[in-house]
DNA sequence: TGTTAGCACTCTCAAGAATAGAGTGCTAAA
DNA sequence: TTTAGCACTCTATTCTTGAGAGTGCTAACA
């Protein structure tokens, strides 16, 4: 808390500025500190103040004789230091939990209706990223016959997710065979985790240590298709248009911008999850997510946890001129209550 | 073809300008179509047939000193009866093909997919509904026990639609009578449309006829919870960004109705799905999709089939000022190719 | 009777000029 | 160190003007 270049008013000044920002989407002018909030200062004094932060990097100037208005460093400070907890309303905490009310048990169900929660809440973009089936552990697995050259694996993961997959085979199998195959892939793979049956799966010499068969027989084969899966993350996006009623997008090709990337699910998969895997809530300001097209937008974003060491992300994408304090409370809580919501139910 | 009211130079005129405008998105003078078409006719006389043309509501004016541009009935008749049709190129179709060939034989890949490359050749909105699993045929369901309280039942549909449920059972059931369970069902049900299952399960009058047991009796709970699943369409949208390029849409509040019609899934489904279930193209013209927020866009739209009859709907969501004919070519032949796929290899 | 040339008229669009207002930076006094 | 005062700068709005595009109408023509 103790910022060797910021004296206490600096720091006075900067959070009303942002917080006067955050309101208006205006630039802030001396005069208006001295009319809302009430610094014993006069205006003359503020600009000297605000000279200084804007010296230090912390403010902006779009025109000579226009307000100041934070720049990302600005931010940053504000954000790291300066802005205050903001507890949700017990309202608010209640909308977010009824949402899920309607959702039982499909986990699809769940992480759309998360992404509807969190824009609809934040009046931003909501967006969730399936957890990593990757680190997921197999509970089980059955093979269903469809046909003489198919065959579906059904995928039961500890956390609850379950996955289809549609697995070509080599001959025709008999319900005995098929039956037999299943057994003994249970009775290997249940208890390990996905990736590590991706490896064996795939190196046809740990295939043999764990069965001891050719790799030509149907089992190694069923084996291999069945976890040649490709990593899939889902991404959840909802709320786009909310970016419509905020007035530094007032122009189209501002607005463009931010629009292909978010068609892009990949690159919204990337922007969320390629950070640093703390686990805590991660605010990344303007420029920061590196992602072009995006750079007047900030980033939310906190792990979630799917039971075991399976996680996912939620996060809420808004323009760099965003409540901090509130978006932060409402990502914490959201993944909080996720998080729960897995533990108990699945 | 012979519109009583339209004589054969209206018709070519009025093909002309929508020709025309469809290029530029500027309305079109007189003089343009001396210039750009040789319709051996003089300025002035094509201002007296474009008079014309207005006055029977199939052109308008922005303003007196504009040249015109067709009104939705101008349209309505370019299509019905003026447009050529317009034969897609090799490589076009080529693309269309190509865009399949990485996503082998997943259902939602195959529909995703549909979408994106509906987008990318058309350069507007691809959208597209999954079929209605209402009309079709059960081909076999598999139960799985997940834990003391729930069973995954595993639905296959004749279609190749393969859909997951989670059932809560009444009481913990051994693998043996889940089996047998399991095995009755698919005595009684395979080879029945769902709705009819569905209106057997949901009806005990019905579901003792068919069972001959009590409501109370693990089988017919079972069945009763596995088939209670709503009719849900799942959506597919891509390209929206693909608004942005065109100057019709330059200010951000018509492009803002538009995206959050976009972000109603239903009410694009509802969009798309609400016509008449005539089997071929259908076309529809800037309001005539009833939608508030949609009125500057066109539709063009087609069912696909996936065997039997269970059918779901692709589309090109677009500015009325859209290339009709080659729309039109583009939603036929990807609805005949996607049909064509499932034909032959689900 | 249908077509065309000519012309007046209308409307838009872009550029420039004038004005008001907001807000700063600086200076000098408290 | 703080503050009042003031000159200065920049924006945003409004009005005017002129050019250009395109029409509708009329009168002549085939």
């Amino acid at each position: 808390m103790t910022n060797s270049v910021l004296d206490s008013r600096k720091h006075a000044v900067l959070e009303a500025i942002v917080n006067c920002y955050n309101r208006t989407a205006e630039p802030v002018s001396s005069q208006k500190i001295v009319r809302d909030y009430d610094m014993g200062l006069s205006a003359a004094t503020l600009r000297n103040t605000m000279a200084d932060l804007e010296e230090l990097g912390y403010l902006t100037h779009p025109h000579t004789s226009a307000g100041r208005i934070p720049t990302e460093q600005g931010y940053r400070v504000y954000v790291d230091s300066l802005m205050t907890d903001q507890k949700l309303s017990r309202r608010e905490k209640q909308f977010i939990r009824d949402g899920y009310a309607s959702s039982r048990r499909d986990f699809e169900e769940i992480m759309e209706q998360t992404s509807k929660i969190l824009s609809a809440i934040s009046h931003h973009i909501g967006v969730v990223l399936s957890p990593e089936l990757h680190e997921s552990i197999l509970h089980r697995l059955e093979l269903i016959s469809i046909d003489s050259e198919h065959i579906l694996a059904v995928l039961l993961m500890a956390s609850g997710v379950v996955k289809n997959q549609v697995v070509s085979i080599p001959k025709d199998l008999s319900d005995g065979e098929l039956h037999q195959i299943n057994r003994i892939l249970n009775e290997k793979l249940a208890g390990l985790p996905l990736k590590q049956i991706r490896q064996i799966s795939q190196d046809p010499v740990k295939l043999k240590a764990v069965f001891d068969l050719a790799p030509s027989d149907p089992i190694a084969v069923v084996t291999r298709n069945t976890f040649a899966l490709e990593q899939e993350t889902h991404v959840y996006i909802d709320g786009t248009s909310n970016f419509f009623s905020h007035p530094e997008f007032g122009e189209v090709q501002k607005i463009e911008s931010l629009f292909r990337v978010l068609e892009q699910k990949e690159q919204v998969a990337d922007l969320l999850s390629s950070r640093p895997e703390s686990l805590g809530i991660q605010v990344l300001i303007g420029s920061e997510n590196g992602c072009e097209g995006m750079e007047m937008c900030s980033i939310v974003r906190s792990s979630y946890r799917v039971r075991g060491n399976q996680f996912g992300t939620i996060g809420v994408i808004g323009p760099t001129r965003m409540a901090y304090p509130r978006i932060v409370s409402i990502v914490k809580f959201t993944s909080q209550t996720i998080s729960e919501l897995f533990e108990e139910s699945l």
